[in-house]
DNA sequence: ATAGCGTATATTGGATCCAATCAACAATTG
DNA sequence: CAATTGTTGATTGGATCCAATATACGCTAT
């Protein structure tokens, strides 16, 4: 009988992580890849999703690819018409600004409840993502990066609903980001906001942490809102 | 050929509004009386919701039954366990203190974006549904009025996805309205905040009429807080 | 010529069937 | 006797098949 070490345990569990992500169903596996494909605009909106089509690409039935969008319709990705099939929903300087409205109702309240608690670990965290955003030149990883420092921020919150709101709505952005980029050019990605607000949340000045975030996510709202009419004017 | 009168729309237009809500797939069907069901508490938290016993009781497949599930999971309202099926999710004071930070940041946006763009049917439609609210026993129906209310108030906000998340939340809260009953008894359902809402609302005092939101919203968390723990203690 | 109606085809919605997986229990081995 | 390993029954996941519906096109009648 093999005597249980702990090597035994933290090896395996090491081995298990590096295998990276494993889908256990193949619903699980179609709706995480389209979900990603969608946000980092790799489809575009009004794409029409034909349920075959996916099948054939995912190489699985037809059946998986529909548990899937349910999901993505649910997650406001995909817009279902009874017996028309799917429809990457349409992203537009409207849909833009609703979704500002929701972030900046909901990051400034996760941020508020997080900062008393944050701890060192996390000011760190936050610290590393802003040099690896600095570094990155890929728009998609970017986005990720760029996701992954706000939670940080809001990682203390102690509001699991809330927070997964949050990453949500981040995740919805990311289909905004392109734009951004495009507007205006990629050092310009406020990253002297990035590091205000982190400065303000390490030494617990909330109000000014929260009025910095308020202002950077204002700004970003303006600069997309602007993007989207100066090229609905063109057309 | 028959005339093509305006009074033919219009009672044809009736009659159709009549005869209900039409589910026009049987997906559509089985999730929509699932997810009141489980909002009214028809369905207790914790219940594993067996696909063939579903799709007995709908009189459908398990397909569309397990479509239905998918979308109630990303609603947040059943968990899902690969291989193991779907279980209602749980409600609890964390839950419920979830439930009023999301409330609480998401709703007074909303106010807040409505209050100038308010008119007067809307105002008027929130009075009636005061009224409706004092008259009314049923809980489930109370639910359904208040939560009519507070979109009456939000209803100009203009943006849409925005109403649909304070929707979603507002049903969901309706989980937790049976031990606000339990607690307070059905006469002090804060119709007085309701009015007073409508009133600063109306003099376009959005500044008072928020602060009440707050308020309103800040003291029935506290009672659902204090519903718990003191529940929680006895056992 | 055009509005309305009927038909054909592609695509989705739903049902049934089979395979994969989990939980509980029995058996076995040290 | 405890712990592990097979084994069995129930339940979900996935594939295939059939039915229902929407769109496009052609036809007819006014």
């Amino acid at each position: 009988m093999p005597v249980h070490r702990d090597d035994d345990r933290s090896s395996l569990a090491e081995i298990a992580r590096d295998a990276g992500p494993r889908y256990r169903t193949a619903t699980e596996y179609v709706e995480a890849t389209l979900r990603a494909a969608i946000l980092e605009g790799r489809i575009a909106g009004g794409t029409a999703l034909r349920q075959e089509e996916l099948a054939d690409a995912f190489g699985v039935s037809r059946m998986p690819v529909r548990e899937a969008l349910r999901q993505l319709e649910a997650q406001a990705l995909v817009d279902f018409m009874p017996h028309r099939g799917a429809v990457v929903t349409e992203i537009s300087a409207d849909d833009a600004a609703d979704n500002y409205a929701i972030r900046m109702a909901l990051e400034p309240a996760a941020f508020a409840l997080s900062i008393p608690a944050l701890t060192a670990e996390d000011l760190d965290r936050g610290r590393e993502l802003i040099a690896e955003m600095d570094a990155e030149q890929d728009p998609v990883r970017l986005g990720e990066l760029n996701r992954r420092f706000h939670m940080s921020l809001y990682a203390r919150a102690g509001r699991v609903k809330l927070l997964a709101l949050v990453e949500q709505q981040l995740a919805a952005a990311d289909r905004y980001l392109r734009f951004h980029l495009a507007a205006k050019g990629r050092d310009h990605l406020s990253q002297d906001e990035h590091r205000a607000m982190l400065d303000a949340a390490e030494k617990r000045e909330a109000e000014r942490a929260i009025g910095i975030l308020k202002a950077h996510l204002e700004k970003a709202a303006t600069t997309i809102d602007e993007f989207f009419r100066t090229r609905d004017r063109r057309s």
